[in-house]
DNA sequence: GTCGAATAGTAGGACATCCGACTATTGGAA
DNA sequence: TTCCAATAGTCGGATGTCCTACTATTCGAC
C-alpha cells in the first residue's frame, strides 16, 4: 500500500514530536494530532483524486454532483450547496462552473427567487457520478486496508474534533472505545 | 466552541452516512472516514490559519519556517525541504517565494551544488516564528478543547492511515485502544 | 408602500497544490 | 573522457479555496 508520495525511511511526525520536546514546546499531542490530521487527509485526498481523474473529476466537483443526487429533481440553489458542502458561495460557483463546462450539470434560474439559481444534474453527470461512486468504493474511499472496525473508531475520534467546532454530530456517539456505536 | 464556518443543525457526516445506505452504496464506513477526515481537516486547518492571519503566515509557510529552524545553520536545500514537507518541489518554490518577500527567509546557492539552492532563515524569520508558534500553542493547534487523551487515540487512529500509505509509522504504535503509547 | 438590511451569485485577487516542460548541473557508465 | 540519465529549481497552467466588493433581488420594519 504505497501512494501518495513515497514515503521517506522515517516518521515525519514522529520526527516533528520529537523536535518538539527538545525545544521544550508545549501542547505536544495538539501538535502532532495536527500533523498527523494534515497527512491522513493529503494521503486519503490524493487517492481519492486519484482515482477521480479517470473521470475527469476532483473530489471537489464530485462532491456537488453527489449531493446535487441527493436532491429532490436533482437540483439545488447554490447557496444552499455552500452550506451543505460547508464552501465558500464563490467556491461553488467555481465548481459549478467546470461542471457546466463539462456537461454534468445545467444552471437555471430559480423559479421562485430571481436572486437564486438552480444547479440540476444532466444525465450525463448522474451517469458520470454513478462510474465515480463505484471507483471510490473501489479504492475504499482512500482508506487503504483499514478494516471496518477501525474506521469506526477513526470516526468516533474525528467527531470529537468536528464536534468541537459546533458541528451537529449525531450517530458517531463516543462508544467504549471499541467502536461499537453507529446506530 | 464554535468556529471554521457555522454549523448546519444537522450531522452533514450522517446525512451523507444515511443516504449512502439508502442507496444501497458500499464501503459505507470508508465514505464516513474519507468524509469526517475532510471536514475534520477543514475545521483543524481554518483554525490553524486564522491564528497565523495575525502574522501574515499561512500554516505551509509556517511549516516551512519550523522545518528550517531544525535544520543545522537554520538552512537546507529546497529539494529536501519538500521531501520532509511532503509537498511538490514547485511548492517549495512557491512557498519560499512568499517567505523570501517577506524577509523571514533568504536564498542562497549551495556551496557544493551548484544546481542547488539554500533557503536559510533569516533572523526576522526566527522572531515570527516563536511569536507564531506560541499563538498555535494559544489554540492548541486547532484541536479545540479535546483532551490528551483523546488527542493520543486520534493520532493511533489516524496512524493507521499513514501507515496504509507506507508512512514509516513509529511512537505511534497502536495500544490498547486507551492511548498510551507514545514511547 | 417605502427603504434599508439581508441574501444570492459572480468578478477579481491572493494562496496553495499539482503536473508537465525546460534549463542547469551532477554523476556514473561505457 | 564522453555522454546520457538523474537531480534541482523554476515557469506556466489548471484547480480549489478564501476574501472583498459589487449587482440584483427579497423581505421585514416603520
Amino acid at each position: 500500500m504505497d501512494d501518495a508520495a513515497p514515503s521517506i525511511d522515517m516518521d515525519l511526525v514522529a520526527e516533528a514530536r520529537r523536535n518538539w520536546i527538545d525545544r521544550g514546546l508545549g501542547e505536544v499531542d495538539a501538535m502532532v494530532s495536527a500533523t498527523s490530521l494534515a497527512r491522513a487527509h493529503q494521503i486519503a485526498l490524493g487517492r481519492i483524486n486519484g482515482a477521480l481523474a479517470d473521470f475527469s473529476l476532483t473530489f471537489s466537483r464530485y462532491e456537488a454532483l453527489a449531493l446535487l443526487s441527493f436532491a429532490r429533481g436533482d437540483s439545488m440553489a447554490m447557496a444552499r450547496m455552500g452550506e451543505r458542502l460547508q464552501v465558500h458561495p464563490t467556491s461553488v460557483t467555481s465548481t459549478i462552473d467546470r461542471l457546466e463546462r463539462d456537461g454534468h450539470v445545467l444552471r437555471s434560474p430559480h423559479p421562485d427567487d430571481r436572486r437564486a439559481t438552480l444547479a440540476t444534474l444532466t444525465e450525463q453527470g448522474r451517469n458520470l457520478l454513478r462510474e465515480a461512486t463505484a471507483a471510490l468504493e473501489a479504492i475504499r474511499w482512500g482508506m487503504g486496508d483499514i478494516d471496518d472496525r477501525d474506521l469506526v473508531e477513526l470516526n468516533a475520534e474525528l467527531a470529537n474534533v468536528r464536534a468541537s467546532a459546533g458541528d451537529s454530530v449525531v450517530g458517531s456517539i463516543r462508544t467504549d472505545a471499541k467502536g461499537n456505536s453507529n446506530e
